[in-house]
DNA sequence: CCATATATTGAACGATCGTTGAAGTATATT
DNA sequence: AATATACTTCAACGATCGTTCAATATATGG
């Protein structure tokens, strides 16, 4: 097989990223995570030398890819602009779609993680250290090129808006279900791209 | 005293508030919490029956008066438009201000209650079953009072707008201290005012 | 004041937790 | 083929978990 092969370590961050997103850090046991994977108890602390680096393991495989593409986007709306400012719609953009653009055609990894995103954001315990660790980076760039497209605003707005937009999406990811049930069964992620277009502008 | 005295079971529920809040449900011992209430560690079995039960309990003391606040509110708001429908700000304001003044206002219970409320909402594990049980109800009443406030628009939008309201404002109850390391300080609370001004219109 | 219900204590239960180390097996290097 | 390195297995450790129960103290009502 020219495909890499499925490593010890991947069974084993897969496994983790589903049962932490579904039943939190706390709530998942190191038996639980290997069962799931099919191997040892023991290769846990062998590979990633506790349970919480292998949370933060995960936490980072998928962010680093999230990033990387999040970067690009923005640089590449920053060069079609220049020498202007890109717009904040543009900016926002390139923020959300690498995100929502999993949200609708990725496979269940993705949709764990993403939950797996939204547990941890909402954690006083380690919302800020974790989250910061792998995204504050690129979150201030974009901050900074949302600045630019706004000039005139209080860099105080721009900070608040970030804050509801991350919320929103975060709870969307989340997928509680909560809100089918609410409305009796209205579609959840084929309305993204509408979600999207009523989220960029009220910043 | 004429003040009812502080019983049992309030210390147990004012430090499980704090602590389940803080560091999640499995992130929780019952020895912490007895120890934090100064109890001993069998009165959470005989008052409540189980940590589960204990949670739930903390979840509907506030959400009661939340709810019954936020009713209230609603209807004083449809009293006074009478016989036209209120307008959307007014219902929004009537479903915010509840959170937002004890957020600018009430003690640190509060703050511990809203918090724990953001992880619960954002938790796969129980969001829909916990959340639903106490607040159903009452954003059934809010919805359907905003789409008699918007005869035109499609009830997907209103659902999806909770969603993104709910969500906003949940991240900021989490208080991860995440929004003020981005913005190297800036306020908290005191933009509660004009955070609901922004939120409300964009519906 | 006694009897009865309610509340609290202290100790212990079995279960499960994360982690570790020694022994065994596969893989790579020379 | 021999040696070194990387990986896996198995069993067990001490710690901590939620829950239970009999005994004791406190409050309540006749």
């Amino acid at each position: 097989m020219t495909r890499p092969k499925r490593t010890t370590k991947d069974k084993l961050m897969d496994a983790a990223e589903k049962l932490f997103a579904r039943r939190g850090f706390h709530g998942t046991s190191l038996r639980d995570i290997t069962g799931a994977a099919g191997v040892d108890l023991a290769l846990v602390n062998y590979h990633f030398g506790s349970k919480k680096q292998l949370l933060e393991a995960v936490l980072e495989r998928r962010g680093h890819v999230l990033n990387e593409e999040r970067l690009r986007r923005l640089a590449d709306v920053r060069l079609s602009a220049a020498p202007h400012a890109p717009s904040t719609e543009a900016v926002v953009d390139a923020f959300l779609d690498p995100i929502l653009d999993r949200l609708a055609h990725a496979g269940q990894g993705w949709h764990s993680y993403f939950a797996l995103i939204a547990y941890v954001n909402n954690s006083p315990e380690w919302g800020r250290k974790l989250m910061g660790k792998t995204f504050d980076g690129t979150v201030r760039e974009f901050i900074q090129a949302v600045m630019q497209s706004l000039p005139g605003s209080a860099p105080e707005d721009i900070f608040w808006g970030y804050n509801f937009l991350t919320g929103a999406l975060t709870l969307s990811l989340a997928e509680t279900g909560r809100l089918d049930a609410l409305s009796d069964g209205l579609c959840r992620s084929n309305d993204v791209a509408g979600l999207k277009a009523r989220l960029g502008p009220y910043v």
